[in-house]
DNA sequence: CTGAAAGCGCTAACAT
DNA sequence: ATGTTAGCGCTTTCAG
């Protein structure tokens, strides 16, 4: 079996007591004894383990990430960004991939409980109130990115969506455009509802009359957001521009309109959100909305790290200035275009 | 505090070995009491601790995963598919960026056995034969994906690395290309120099020379393969195409030639190796070599949690067959290119 | 400055 | 069919 410390403090010729507490630098032990303890601990390789001294009330020094998907860019690099602070701190990182669906949430956050994590960190857009409920419940200490729950207590950390909504909407509104659609991805969060608004604000300031009809339906797949492209093809051609929700439905919409014969940017506009590393390899380079993800991951971490450790007076609300980053991808209304006869 | 299994036996009056017996479906236990306890359980909220249950000796269902950048397409893709497969069998994983330092590498691994996981999987650069060795000393599962260590007995999937390297160089000869570059990534490890030798092996049955001078030196940055790119552009503009060692750099090749000036694919030929969701992004769509990801991490997880359950009867090695994916990236030599002078 | 002992929540013989 | 009990490896009073 591995060492334990009693295979040390047997070694060393002195009590477990004693080794403890020159691991965990704790009550007074003479200088020589440490040295000597260190010296047998390295001898025999002994890894103290965090699952005995989590048993005796100590943290696991794991925090669980629930996002929808890790190999989505977004979530991706985000995810790189709460694991680097973590890692830091002294703190190891479990992911859970939940697609979004409630039921996959539930068990792993179950689960998590079940392994003690120090906190939660939820990226996610299936949490309900009643997990909420659950998880302050159970004083598991919580925290929020890029994603609000109202009404909830809770660190988090979020991107301003409804300004960068108004301003990449006002950005087109500028090059001329007036048919510009909205095109979402799931739609079920606050996240997206709160872009919606931005949208509306900024059409209505430039006195641009909102159509239900211009909201259309892409998908976090880029896949299923080109099929998508293709079956609502003639009421998209109706648009001379898109703002779309996030970067990766800007991306299915492009592909798709490129596929349906598309020459982009000149037939349609397109501005996303994000900016994620996929924005400067699309082609065309992609107009978008930026968050600050690595700094949005690092700030949450430490919420949620203080949170965990105590060390905190009441909760905070972060939220980040999005900026708008000029490529390649939105263009100046060209009155000539076949279809934008309006 | 949590309600731990007295709070239930005590409930339910009867005794913690019930209670245990009832969750773990072990003993002879009645019906009746069965039903019993599973609703007082319920009623109380009770969720068995992993940690009290692994301290018996009970596994932790944890792996670990050590990647380079979790932030890379390449990666995410394969931990999320790890994850699932690891989720669907009872297993949480916990990930850990390693930027293939290999004192990053030794810190996570020591972490990861405190933390008692049950296993790792090493889809990192960095990893030493010494690691290795302590590793199987401490008679940690551990399995390789996407990475070979010659002389240990482990698990493994990988891709045909020199075969799809092959393919790859060989695509670019048939298309009329001599002056092939080949620009690498961190180049320190196994998969990248066996990728060379496909290059090489394609070279010379194509009978063309191979020459030191066309090896180039990307990064896994995409930022600094276009910074590499400025700096080494002289000679790079006697080659016609390119084989880069993975879609990555292909891309950070091709981004930093069009910021150069070069326009894609007419000035140059790329074919990248991987088939990441960039490749499809990508200015021009990139022709690339595919690697199963998905069926990868599918199997090396297999493969990892059979060997913890010691249903195994030997480690495997499985080397999946890559695929030549034609995209625009790559097309036919044009001699009157300006600088394809040879 | 150091050690003995209780206890963390659970499992697994071994009894009954 | 169910209960008793001895650990698992560590932390933490409390004594000495």
């Amino acid at each position: 079996m591995r060492t334990t410390i009693y295979d040390v403090a047997k070694k060393a010729g002195v009590s477990i007591a004693t080794v403890s507490k020159v691991f965990n630098k704790k009550g007074n032990i003479s200088t020589e004894t440490i040295q000597h303890v260190l010296q047998v601990a390295k001898e025999l390789n002994y890894k103290p383990s965090f699952v005995a001294s989590a048993l005796t009330g100590k943290s696991t020094n794991t925090i669980g990430l629930l996002i929808p998907d890790i190999a989505n860019s977004f979530f991706s690099e985000m995810a790189r960004s709460i694991e680097d602070r973590g890692h830091e701190l002294g703190y190891t990182v479990v992911i859970c991939n939940t697609d979004n669906l409630p039921e996959k949430e539930a068990q792993y956050l179950e689960w998590l409980q079940r392994k003690s994590v120090d906190g939660i960190i939820l990226g996610t857009g299936a949490t309900s109130i009643n997990v909420m409920k659950t998880l302050q419940k159970d004083r598991i200490p919580t925290a929020l990115v890029s994603r609000e729950i109202p009404g909830f207590n809770v660190n988090m950390v979020l991107c301003d969506d409804f300004q960068g909504a108004f301003e990449a909407t006002e950005h087109l509104l500028k090059l001329g455009h007036t048919n510009i659609g909205f095109i979402t991805a799931a739609f079920d969060n606050l996240c997206e509802q709160t872009r919606l608004e931005g949208y509306k604000a900024a059409l209505k300031k430039h006195k641009v009359p909102f159509k239900e009809a211009n909201i259309f339906s892409g998908n976090m797949s880029i896949e299923q957001t080109k099929q998508n492209v293709k079956e609502q093809l003639s009421e998209i051609s109706k648009m001379t521009a898109f703002f779309a929700v996030n970067d990766l439905v800007a991306i299915g919409l492009i592909q798709g309109l490129k596929e349906q014969g598309f020459s982009l940017p000149n037939d349609m506009s397109i501005v996303g959100f994000d900016n994620t590393m996929l924005a400067v390899i699309n082609d065309p380079s992609l107009t978008t909305i930026a968050q600050p993800i690595q700094k949005m991951g690092q700030l949450i971490t430490d919420l949620l790290i203080d949170e965990i450790n105590g060390v905190q007076a009441k909760k905070e609300k972060i939220v980040m200035k999005p900026e708008l980053i000029i490529r390649k991808s939105a263009i100046k209304y060209k009155p000539d275009l076949k279809w934008a006869e309006n």
